[in-house]
DNA sequence: ATGAAAGCGCTAACAT
DNA sequence: ATGTTAGCGCTTTCAT
């Protein structure tokens, strides 16, 4: 590899010419600064990023902490994190906890070690102690669809899942549904993932006075298997939903497939909503009805207050992202009372 | 941030000595290693990576160019190489070409730059040539999943395309179609990315008496999207297929929502089979046949054998890998004739 | 307008 | 068993 060294024997010039002559940073005559670029070229000279982010103390890269980027909803935030991130002179390490703290903690640790100059954490397999502790560290970190709004961690770019949750219960109810049933998340014994979205959902059931019924909550535990399973449940039970929310893209399709399954035709027989609007949503059979996130919103507004927050220490004030419904061909009114 | 220099004052002794206790590798006392490890964990010593990485010439990071990583097939394919790169203490940057060639380049050099210590190239968006380059110019460099065969690539990792499409056509030909449409890729104006799978397919026909029609092939040129559109002109036309082969499972959810548009039921009227079997496949509606390859086993073996050519210079030979058809439901008899 | 020199944090010969 | 020393390739003050 050649080094500036070698540029600067060839142009018979000081490294540090060299290095001014290709930042453009110092007072150069024109002559030499041409001379030193030529011979660079010709020399096939490639700057040692590792060597700059040494003395920079800045390596322009930022790291993005994932659950499981094989996931949808994940490969896309990636993919926006990685477009905005590279407009801004940046790259990013995307890494996926497996939903695993242990693992999570790790790979913060590791990303901390490789010096990035900031990460976003989304939810799932690291916990908010991990986070506090990097950010004592030092490591600038922000969080990111975080829906845990019992833990404190550093956010500047908030959904409100509560307010999607209202969304797809309302939408329902309009279409005439009164037995609703709901696929969600389940953490550890009792505590949902996706409580907010729950609660919205069901606070705007109970506020017309429609009791919460258990027999009619599934469990989708982060997988299409188990959201099918989940369903296929739901749709044997004596008193079958007329309607299903899945509070999550990933969830909902696994209820399509239920339906499928038993032959229960989407929207005839059953609506179903999903949530996140993921790309795969709209190609869904049907296509799917969901309450969508503007995810590229939200990532942008989060990479750029993050990388904002790296170069000037500036302390941007948090946005909200209300989810939006997405009216697709899962859902239809309810069927007539028998 | 604490360095060497720290632990070394605090623990009374020099930085190099701090340098193999915690490295495990000079010969120390046992008691000044426990002392210095005591020490680095009390301040809360990190090491500092790039610092690292210059000395030892080597990141113990690798690349992954792919040309999106929002699509699931390339999201799977960087979920395994992250994970079998951590095993073996890598990580890996992964960044999308977005299928521009430009980008494509730019990305290349900047892994260069970065000194990764090799990378794994997807095809789609990088040129042959920028490839050549960069492996002139000492990087590591190894193709995955390259179909353009008449281009000379270094690959450990061959995957039989043309037996995927082989095995799609005797699989339809077997169920009593004849008149089978084929939704493939369109690169450039002629050139198919996708050509291999094609000739696969079209070869296993031809040798069947059954000559190319083409007004039963439809583009899908990278997206759902055109695949649908392509696939509803199709089933538009005046004598529409019974059965569609797709050249990617994108292609081939394109194909189910066209079917879907129309009425068309699947797989009662019309057959699909797809290929690579991306995880959403399984999740269709209905669940799709396709050519499966194995991208696990693919990655490891590119994977490793781009590891051990980094450590210890080996030249691994190359493995085949031959494609296989998984039965799912988008699949049956040909319709009687009229 | 250019060069000299110091240093970023670490590793690894090479002394002692 | 530990310390000394010399870099890795680059940036950036400070002289000149």
């Amino acid at each position: 590899m050649t080094t500036i060294y070698d540029v600067a024997r060839a142009a018979g010039v000081d490294s540090s010419t060299v290095s001014y002559a290709l930042s453009g940073k110092g007072t150069l005559s024109e002559a030499t600064r041409a001379r030193v670029i030529e011979c660079a070229r010709e020399l096939g000279y490639r700057p040692n990023y590792v060597a700059r982010s040494l003395v920079k103390r800045e390596t322009r890269t930022l790291g993005l902490l994932v659950p499981d980027l094989s996931q949808p909803f994940y490969a896309e935030l990636a993919q926006v994190a990685e477009r905005v991130a590279h407009e801004k002179g940046y790259r990013v390490f995307v890494m996926s906890t497996l939903l695993d703290d242990e693992l999570g903690r790790e790979l913060l640790d590791d990303l901390s070690d490789r010096r990035v100059d900031g990460v976003i954490a989304v939810p799932g397999g690291i916990a908010p102690r991990a986070i506090h502790e990097a950010r004592d560290a030092g490591l600038p970190i922000l969080c990111c669809f975080w829906e845990e709004a019992k833990v404190d961690v550093p956010t500047s770019a908030l959904v409100d899942f509560e307010a999607g949750g209202k969304i797809a219960a309302d939408h329902l109810w309009n279409l005439g549904h009164r037995r609703i049933g709901l696929v969600t998340d389940l953490k550890g014994e009792l505590e949902a993932d996706h409580h907010l979205r729950v609660a919205g959902f069901q606070g705007a059931l109970a506020s017309r006075g429609q009791c919460f019924d258990p027999h009619l909550v599934g469990f989708g535990k982060s997988s299409v298997e188990a959201s099918r399973d989940a369903a296929l449940e739901l749709l044997d039970a004596p008193e079958p939903p007329t309607a299903i929310f899945a509070t999550s893209d990933i969830y909902a399709i696994g209820v399509l497939t239920a339906a499928w399954t038993r032959g229960v035709h989407v929207p005839a027989d059953l609506s179903v909503v999903g949530f996140d609007d993921i790309v795969t949503s709209a190609y869904t059979v049907p296509p799917l009805t969901t309450i969508r996130i503007d995810k590229a919103a939200v990532m942008t507004v989060a990479l750029e207050s993050l990388m904002a927050r790296v170069r000037d220490g500036s302390e941007a004030g948090s946005s909200l992202f209300v989810p939006s419904l997405v009216l697709r061909h899962s859902t239809g009114q309810a069927p007539m009372e028998a």
